[in-house]
DNA sequence: AGATTTAACATAGCATGCTATGTAAATAGA
DNA sequence: TCTATTTACATAGCATGCTATGTTAAATCT
């Protein structure tokens, strides 16, 4: 480990990113559910029905890089998108009766996995951790 | 943003890293450099003369990823490969000189990167985040 | 020594992210 | 209204990560 992998909070966050992504892929593959998905699913589970334009404000990915989540999404049964009355730019996002059905067991392995993460840390630690990431992704949002 | 967006450390983690990764890759981009060759090369300005097989060790990636990886870097010019004497299944993995020559400034562009992340956290909060990434880190590794 | 297992690396195929670019529809401006 | 711009989405191409699998050389085990 050079000096730049202990301290470098970019390094850091690149190895931590990847071990939840590996951790909650593990978790959520039983389900038939790729990470990218499920990050999407979280919005529609809020409310379907969603132009891909909204998906990628609430998500902050590229447009490309949505269509292409959604394109995968669409195969694997978990939305239909049916053409928008009012803008026909636009196809609206809807979840399937199966995608509807995930939402308890997918979101109990992201808490799951959640805890493994942050296990041995304390509640304080855990509220300031949380707000530090908050605060680190506002300021590289900005500029 | 739906209450898990907000919450989880997973979702957070993984838009943490696209955003660190996202600006590094800004500021490499003009020595020729991309994020996941800036890390390989950490490691080589240590010491290079290595196998992949170390590399894979040292920055906890696949195999695989190693070795597309460091293709890219021969392509690019920043690394070249030696049979190794001792060993015929491996190619040991050198610096070219431009690669030696990247360091400085490559490694200041990181440090800005950071800096700019970690604006307005003061001292003692950083030290703690770093720990707090790094326990999450080693949390997720053991399984 | 000869057979088996392990280790080092390459390659194929895929997911997720990006930038760049194209197309069609909606909107704004003259 | 007619043109110019903007918006919504699709697509191409690439980087970085993964799993699965193949090949060859080294090491191990009777």
């Amino acid at each position: 480990m050079s000096d730049f992998q202990e301290n470098s909070a970019g390094y850091l966050a690149n190895h931590m990113a990847r071990l939840f992504a590996a951790g909650l892929q593990k978790r959520i593959q039983p389900l038939g559910l790729a990470p990218a998905q499920f990050m999407v699913l979280l919005e529609l589970w809020v409310r379907d029905g969603r132009t891909q334009a909204d998906l990628v404000g609430a998500l902050d990915v590229e447009q490309a890089t949505m269509a292409n989540t959604l394109n995968r999404m669409q195969r694997d049964g978990l939305i239909e998108r049916r053409a928008s009355e009012t803008d026909k730019r636009s196809r609206l996002v809807f979840l399937t009766d199966r995608a509807r059905g995930l939402e308890a067991e997918a979101k109990a392995a992201a808490r799951t996995q959640n805890a493994q993460a942050l296990a041995g840390i304390d509640d304080a630690d855990r509220v300031l951790f949380l707000a530090l990431m908050r605060r680190a992704i506002a300021n590289m949002q900005r500029g």
